[in-house]
Formats: structure tokens, sequence, C-alpha cells
DNA sequence: AAAAAGTGTGCAAACGTTCCCAAAAACGTT
DNA sequence: AACGTTTTTGGGAACGTTTGCACACTTTTT
């Protein structure tokens, strides 16, 4: 803001001090005797001094902000991973600034390029379904930019990451597709270099084995845009009816709620007779029609996770050389009666 | 971030020339003869150079970043209308903090504080549903913050506003569900105080007036807290099934949604049979069931209009005398057959 | 030929902090 | 009474920019 506020300097004038001092006692320095620290907390409240947080950011070359990218806020998976997000940076006193992929790797690399531009203390990514060449992330990393992967992680990088039990999450609902009956279960997916996607189709296919049905790869069908473009969802349906699936289990949000729709629209007489089970945070999920078996994703907790872990690479004084990848349990909610 | 990267001071220093003249050969002002203009800014792609925004920030008092005050992101509507914000905030080269109030007055102000400590240069609100108050607004604005408001603006604010016609998007909504033959409409709205209340309170009457029916206040309710606490819902839902309407006309995103789940949870055997319009920018709403009629705003274009109103206030050299509200039509989407 | 105007550059202060280093004040010890 | 210690304070540089002003040099005008 450019309106006149109190500064360190004002205060030391009014007070007869010099601007040192009056640094050290709004920090709390030892240094100072209780006497003046009392005096110049008093006065600061009076006159409603707020620290220049840009003045702060320069001295001390960091700017206590975090940068996030997502695919979309407007998903709710990512909405809730935000709001896990802020509810730590906001108790550790950093704040947030979001970007929104929508799936695309060039808006992405802009968008981490901007962040890192505006002088970001650290990054949490989640991999736009496009990305498949992370060296400009590599370049930041090396130069010393702390950054934390969620839900969609690159294999060979080496940092702190905090993904979902993907595996367990398919499995369990293709097992639950399964234990209703249904046995042609097709399986709509990611782009085939996410992280998501590989994990995913391990939980499908180890469902199967499970239960003696044969895996049948034509029934796998990937999506490149994560769900971003209808035709490509249509198209995916369209390729996939004629196989005659009685369950489809699918692996994002976004294509979870983007296959419903194109069934509605391109088949509405087959939508209501197939089983559908997908990953999904959709908190209006109660309301679709057809109705679905979801796996949820710990989206919230994802969050704060990923949050505790950047920030405390942020913090760390000497250079951290133990990663962990956290992975948390999903949640199986399903379908209520057909 | 913490590390090294080239500064002014380097390329002067690696030029020989002045850090002043280095400074203005890239802002590329006219005092630089074409010679050393092009030597500077060859260097300067060479080192990769970046200006350090946060040294810019201070030494020019702003901080080209943006507050955005919203109700949630996990709504569609304000998710749209920040991809509105951003796409404009982008262009001219703002960054964009966006805070949640999840409808809390507390919150809301918390936030808006936390922004304004942090420099912003200026402010984007929506009003939580709670906020009756705003004092704390009226004093950062004659202090000197720029502020514009979007959808819940207060009515006693000389500043520019950006807001859907709400009247008329109400009135559509209620007209159409009369058309299909309902005579008793209820009107499940937000907290009283919110100018969107009224407004689209006004049009739902002007709808019954028009068509001779009479308006009966038992038929609308209020929600304080916008739909935030189910048992809100519940209860106004309970409240309204003994008058046995035959449509509810709903004033809000949450709202709408809340509403159906909470007719579907508490008399499923109903909630087919009352027809259902509502305010609602879901992108998930052909999917609803039952399905309903929705008033679809202009998000996206609400977000560009206020940012640009925002940027023109803050980048203005005289003090802005003259403020527009500006109306945005709304969109019907009429409900498929039932 | 001198004065005026124009062109290109550098010096140094400023933005609001933090923190190293030194200095002053207060106190105790011989 | 002289000297250390400890406690408390101040001076001033630094973070990386931007910009008013001064200066030197050219060119034009009278």
């Amino acid at each position: 803001m450019r309106f006149e506020t109190s500064t360190i300097k004002d205060i030391a004038k009014a007070l007869g001090l010099s601007t040192s001092t009056v640094s050290r006692a709004l920090r709390d320095r030892y240094e100072i005797s209780e006497e003046t620290k009392k005096l110049v907390l008093a006065y600061a409240e009076k006159v409603n001094y707020r620290a220049n947080p840009i003045a702060r950011s320069l001295k001390e070359r960091r700017s206590y902000s975090i940068g996030i990218i997502a695919s979309e806020i407007a998903n709710n998976f990512f909405s809730q991973v935000i709001n896990g997000i802020e509810s730590i940076a906001y108790d550790k006193d950093y704040h947030v600034i979001i970007s929104q992929s929508h799936e695309s790797y060039k808006q992405e690399k802009l968008n981490v390029e901007h962040l890192a531009s505006r002088s970001i203390d650290g990054l949490l990514i989640a991999l736009s379904s496009e990305t498949q060449d992370i060296d400009y992330l590599r370049d930041l990393y090396t130069k010393g930019l702390p950054i934390v992967f969620f839900d969609r992680v690159p294999e060979d990088f080496e940092t702190h990451k905090v993904i979902a039990n993907n595996f367990k999450g398919s499995f369990d609902a293709t097992e639950h597709l399964i234990l209703s009956g249904k046995r042609t279960i097709a399986h709509l997916t990611n782009s085939e270099n996410l992280s998501i996607t590989k994990e995913r189709l391990k939980g499908y296919k180890a469902a199967l084995v499970k239960y003696h049905i044969e895996f049948r790869p034509e029934l796998v069908k990937y999506c490149q845009h994560g769900g971003m473009h209808s035709a490509e969802l249509e198209q995916a349906v369209k390729e996939l009816l004629p196989l005659q699936p009685d369950g489809i289990f699918i692996s994002s949000d976004r294509l979870t709620t983007g296959c419903i729709m194109a069934l509605k629209k391109t088949n509405p007489e087959v939508a209501h007779k197939i089983a559908i089970a997908g990953f999904t945070n959709s908190n209006l999920v109660e309301l679709f029609s057809p109705s679905l078996t979801s796996v949820k994703q710990p989206a919230f907790e994802m969050g704060q996770v990923a949050t505790e872990l950047l920030i405390s690479m942020i913090e760390a004084k000497r250079p951290i050389t133990e990663f962990e990848t956290r992975i948390l349990d999903t949640e199986l909610v399903k379908m209520p009666k057909h």
C-alpha cells in the first residue's frame, strides 16, 4: 500500500532511540532492557506499527511466500489441497500464490517461471497431465529452490513427495465393482506418463488378478489432456462402449465427472446400466445421476503434509539429504443403492 | 529465492557502467543511447538477468499484487471469477493473492487485514454472508487502498462495483417456474443483509406480481451462513415443505446445491416433485438429480471487469471521483425435460 | 566567439529493514 | 582507584532498485 504508515525510523525518532534498538526491541531480542522494550512496544501499538514485509524480504532475501501449481482450482480435489496448504502456511506466516496449469505443460512451465521470478521461497506442485520434461524444475531445484511434489509426482527427482495410496484406492474401487458382479470393467485414465496413472493401473490390474479376471488392454483408455477437452472424453467413451463394459473404473476427478457427462450426452440409454467407480473429491457427488462409487483422496491432509515438508526444507539450516515420500490412505465411498 | 542471481550492480560492474545507466537502459529510457542499450540488453539476456521484484517494490512503494476475498474457491462461481481476474492481472503484470472467507465475517476481516499488511496494491472483494459492518474496509479505503467490490456489494460505499443483473436473473428464473405451471414457489436465499439477497428477492417478487400470484413471506427462507452449515439448510427445508411448494427458487450457488442435498437427504420422496431453479455456476449441473434450471452468472467476465476497474484505480494519477457500477447479464439455462 | 540547448552518463540518496561492530553505561572485583 | 565484565545502546552498511541532480561533452543558435 502506498499510504503513509509508521516505520521503525519514525518510532526511533519519536522515542529518541536508534533504529537498531527499536528493531531489536520489536523482535524481542535479549540485548534490550525490559524497560526499553516496553516503551517501544507500547508506542508501536499506539501508532499501529506494521513491519513492512517488503523491506524485510529484501533484507532477509526471502519472501515468506510459497507457490502452488495445481491443475485447476475449480476441481474440488485441488481446492481441498489448497485449503490444507493454507491452513499450515498461514500458521507459519507464509502466504501462498496459486497458479493453475489447466493440465497444460506450457502453462505450467510459464507459471513456475513466473513464480520463481516473483521470489517465492518454495514450490508445491502437482504435474500437469501433459508434462514429461521436468528439466526446468530440476534447474530451479539445483539453483536452490525447495520443491515438494504432491499427487502427481515424478519418479526421478530426489525431494519430498506426498501422494495418496493410489494402488490401494484403485484396488478397492475395482474390487468393489467386481464384488457387485461386474466382470467387464473398463478403465478410463489419465495420460500415460503421470505417476498416478501408473499406480492406479496397477491397482486395477491387481484386483482383476485376485478375482481371476483377464486383463484386456483394449478396455483401458488414456486421456492425454486429463479430461480438459470434452471431445477427448467422448471419443474414449465411444471406443469403449462397443466392448460392452458393465463397469468403469475412472482414475481422476475431472475424468470421472467428464466421463459421466459424456456418457449421458452420447448414450443416455446405457448411462444408468454401467456401474461407475472413480477417483473424485467432488462434494456434490451425492447429487450425481447416475450415482457412483468414489475414491476420495485425503486432499486437505495432503496439502498440510506437503506444506510442512516444504517449510521444513525452506527453513533447514543445512542441506537436506534424506527425502521422504508420504503415502496417505484413500477412502472408498460406496454408491448408494442403484 | 535465496540463490544467487545477477543484479543490476553485477551488470554495471561487468560493463563498466553505473547502476543508474544500466537501470535506465533496461527500462528503455530515452536518455540512454541506442548503443549502450543494446550492450546492456544483450548482456542482461546472456546472464539471464531478472529484476528483483522485492527491491523494486520497496523503492516504488507498491507490490504489483492484488488481493482477492472470495467465499470459497471450491465454489465454481468464485473459481470462475478468479480465472477472470487472473487473465487480466497476469497481462498487466500483477499477481494475485487469494483468500477465502468461508462466509465468515471474522475470517474475512482477518484476511483483509493480513492482505493489507502484505502490502497489496488493491483489493477485490465479495462480502461474506455474515458481514454487516464494513467500517474496517472504509478505514483502509480512506487510507488509500483501492477497493472494488464484486457480486456482493455494500450500498453505502462509493467505489467501483461489478454485479450481475440479479433482478433480471431472478425474475427470469421465477417466471420460468411459473410458466411451467408452478404456483406455490418458495424462495430460499442468503442472509438478509447481502445486496444479492435484496435484489434477487425483488426479481422474485416482480415475477409473482406479473402473474398475479400472491407473495407469501413465509415462503421465503433466509440462511445466515449462506449454506455453509448443512443443519441450517435442513432446517429451512423442513420449515418449507409443510407449505407444500411446487417450486423453489434458490438464490445462490452454495445454497442451490446444499438445498438439493438437504431435500434428497431428508425427503427423498418429494425431491423429484418440486421444480427447482437456482443461481449456480456449477459446471456439473448436468449431472444433478433432480435436475434444475439454473441462473448462470457471467463469472469470468465479472472477474475481468472488476480487475480492470481496480487496476485503473491503482494506476490513476489523480484521485477518482466518478465511480461506476457495472451490471452484467445472467443466463438462464433451462432444466432438461423432467 | 560566446551562449544556449541537447545528449549521455554517473553520483548518491532513498525505500524500511536487519545485523555486525563498536561504544557507552552500569556494575563488580581487586 | 583502577581495572575487567556485563548489559544496553547507537552508527552505519547492506539488501537491489529507481531517480533527481550534476556534470561533461556535442551540437546548435545568436
